[in-house]
Formats: structure tokens, C-alpha cells, sequence
DNA sequence: AGTGGTTTGTGAACACCGTTCATGAACGCC
DNA sequence: GGCGTTCATGAACGGTGTTCACAAACCACT
């Protein structure tokens, strides 16, 4: 916060004598470096994962001098946290159009389907949101409501609060704890597609299907009496 | 394998010399402090995560100079994996006790309550076994059937081939791919639990018992008709 | 009892890692 | 041109996993 006031400071003293070109160059290079920092640890960690994120090897990638990285960012952690933020706002854009969807019960399979597809086709950014360190998960969620985190959980509780106000659900259904359980259902899938990547298993997306009619209809058939 | 070759050669070459008291001890020291060694890595671990098991502080603990460590593993993440299996052993023994139930549909909540137990009171174990590297989760599933990866997934199946066998299941349905589903779904709710520490959320037991009668009895008075 | 060979243990080193800090260079202002 | 601020860096500190030559302990055999 110092630095940025200072740097408010400095724009409005500029401003004042009537000279402020040279502090605006200054500060957009900084946010280009910064930028640029940010964009290929995006690329180291999208190719060699969050582990192999070395501040040495990512100085030079950006060709500074390890020391530099920390004119820009506290430490490794901002950096991962900040990739984090920016790959959460990924997740909720591909989130989006499923979310358009009007009638609800049409919208869960699209939005399964999008959350599975989102993990599988960057499987380097889904680990290091939900599966690196947690205290980076916990900083995407803890935060202001309107951040990438709960958004993406809000547009999931919105389902069921859309049938239960249409009156499809049973009166005194939580929304939320659907949510949490679908949530909690496709993140499954996800994670364990990306863990144990030796096990068989059907197809993510197939087996996507099978969670969405399995939570919505039940049991495909079932006789609850006893055989 | 060498060595064991060896040391079998060595002890068979003393029987037949009338003498191996002495090759006994000496492999069961060995093995002891095998065992030692493991034992203070589960404990470094489960007190303060797997990131946190380095081989000097393990040496230290074991009061051994680290460079012994590697007489009796190949390297970090051999001790790693070993803690893994028996993690899963200490998982499937959990979930023993529910699998004796003999109506799978009582059988099936217990299961899951079981498994999400096992996760919240063994999170560094739960976080070791499934969210740490994906080499050690893979290596769980992948070798032989009668690991404890394998038959803790075959405790799943079975509560639906028990369904399916007694005709309380649409013939035709997988019984794996509902397991799977039913992984993934205890999996989520425990990983997310241990991941997003900072949401807030209705407790896990709860949770869990909400995604099994969803599950098992679709959406709570869900009318299928647009409203 | 002494000797030789195997097993067991170790200190020192290598190549990394994240991070800090004094030093130096570049830059804009006066 | 001199001065103060900003930017960049080399070198260092303490940490990591791992290797390897070397030493000590041990057991078997003469």
C-alpha cells in the first residue's frame, strides 16, 4: 500500500507542475514487467507444473536477475496467488455460457460438463487453485464475495435457487448444500483424474453424465424394499 | 532386489553351515530400523505435513546422519510411497467394519460416512495419500488387484453389484461407474474440505449425507415439467 | 588371535532452492 | 553538471535432496 501511495503521490505532484508523461511511462513499464513476470510463470506452470516453478529459472525466462523478481512480488506465494486469481477468472469464464442456460434443470449437465472440462484441459492450473498448497485455495474464497471464487459457487447454488422458487424442489431444500454437493462431485472427478491418473475408470465426461442423472433422478431403477 | 537376493543367499549359505542366529539379528535390526525410520517420517507428517518431511530433520529425529537414510531407501519419495500404502491400509481398515454391513443400502451411507471420517481425522495422511504427488496416487492404483487401492474401490463396487444381483437395479447399469461416481463424490467433499479450509459450507457429515440420498433418491420432490 | 572381506555409517561435497541486502548504475529533476 | 530517487544486481545465508569416497564395525576363517 506504501508504494502505491507513493506512486499517487508522485502522479499528483506531476500533474500539479504540469509534467506527468514520464511518471505514467515509468509506472506502465513497471505493469508491463509485472505483466510479463506473471505471463511466463503462467507458461512455466501450464507446462511444468506449479512445482517446477523456480524464482531462479523464472528470473531468467524473463531475463532479470533472481533479486528483481522481488521489486514486484513479495515472494513465490504472491506470485502462485495472483496465477491462482487469474486461473479462478478462467474457470468462471468457461462457467459462463453454461450459466445462460434458462431452464435450470438444462443448465446443471452444461455446467458439469464445462467445470469437468475446464479441470481436464488445464490440468496444471486446476492443481494449483485447488490442489497445490492450501493456503492459496483458502485466499480464493476467503476474500470479497465478488471475486472469481464464490461467483463460480454462486452460479451453482443458482440452480437449485431457480427450482425451488419455480417450485420444483420440495420446500425447505438448501440450495447451497446442493451446490456444495455438486461441487463437491465434480471436483471429485476432477481431482481424480488428475491424481491417479493410472486408474482405468470410464470417461470423465460419461462419467459427468452419470453424476448429474444419478443426483438428479436417483438410482437408475431402484427397488428400496428388500430383495 | 539385489540386496534381498543377497541377503537370502547369505542366510541360506548359513543355515547350511549350521549358523544363522546371527544373519537373523542382523537383518532384524535392519528391518527395525527400517520400521523406526518410518515411524518417525508418519509422525513428522502427520504432525506437520508432507512438505514439511525433509531427510535431515528425519535423520536428526532417527538420530542417524542423513546419508544412512538412503541404506534403507532409495530416496525421498520411496519413504513417501511406503507411508502411502500404508495410509491406504489404515483407509480400507476404516472402511472394513461399514462394508460388513449386508443391506447395500444401508450398507452405502456407512461407507461414505466411513470414508469422509477417515479424510477430516487423517488430513495429512488423506493429503499425502491423494493430493500430494501424482506419482504416489497413481502408484497405488496401478500395480497388483489385491493392493488397498484396488479393494477399497471394490468395497464401493460391490454395494451395487449387490443392487444389480438382487434386482433392485435397471439391468444393464455399471455398478463401476456408480462406485467411481460415488468416489468422486466422498473424495470431493473431503479434498475440498482440506483444500478451502476458509469456506464456510454445512459440516461434512452432513454433506455427505445429503450427496448419498441425492444420489440414491435423485432431488428431494424434483417435478421434471418446466414450471 | 589375527587377518581379510563384507556390511554399516558418515562427513563433505554438489547442485539446487527462496530470500535478503549492500552496492552500483541509470534516470529525471533542479 | 550535480543530486536524489528508482531500478537492478551479485553475493551471500540457510535450507533442500542426493552422492560418494572413506572409515569403522563386524563376522568368518585360518
Amino acid at each position: 500500500m506504501n508504494a502505491v501511495h507513493l506512486l499517487l503521490a508522485v502522479q499528483l505532484v506531476k500533474a500539479y507542475t504540469g509534467n506527468m508523461g514520464i511518471a505514467e511511462r515509468k509506472e506502465r513499464q513497471r505493469a508491463e514487467l509485472r505483466e510479463q513476470i506473471l505471463r511466463v510463470a503462467r507458461d512455466i506452470v501450464v507446462k511444468e507444473g506449479f512445482p517446477a516453478l523456480s524464482m531462479r529459472k523464472l528470473a531468467d525466462a524473463v531475463e532479470y536477475a533472481p533479486a528483481t523478481l522481488y521489486l514486484h512480488f513479495e515472494n513465490r506465494e504472491a506470485i502462485a496467488k495472483e496465477l491462482c486469481v487469474r486461473g479462478f477468472q478462467d474457470l468462471l469464464a468457461t462457467l459462463e455460457p453454461a450459466a445462460q442456460v434458462e431452464d435450470p434443470l438444462e443448465r446443471l449437465p452444461k455446467l458439469a460438463e464445462a467445470y469437468v472440462r475446464f479441470g481436464l484441459e488445464h490440468p496444471e492450473t486446476y492443481r494449483l487453485i485447488f490442489m497445490e498448497d492450501p493456503k492459496l485455495s483458502t485466499a480464493l474464497f476467503g476474500d470479497n464475495p465478488e471475486s472469481a471464487g464464490p461467483r463460480s459457487f454462486g452460479v451453482l447454488v443458482q440452480v437449485f435457487v431457480n427450482l425451488l422458487a419455480a417450485g420444483r424442489l420440495e420446500a425447505g431444500t438448501k440450495p447451497e448444500q446442493l451446490a456444495e454437493v455438486l461441487w463437491a462431485g465434480v471436483h471429485g472427478i476432477v481431482s481424480l483424474r488428475l491424481t491417479c491418473t493410472g486408474f482405468p475408470g470410464t470417461p470423465a465426461e460419461e462419467l459427468t453424465q452419470v453424476l448429474v442423472t444419478t443426483l438428479v433422478k436417483g438410482l437408475p431403477g431402484l427397488k428400496a424394499g428388500r430383495a
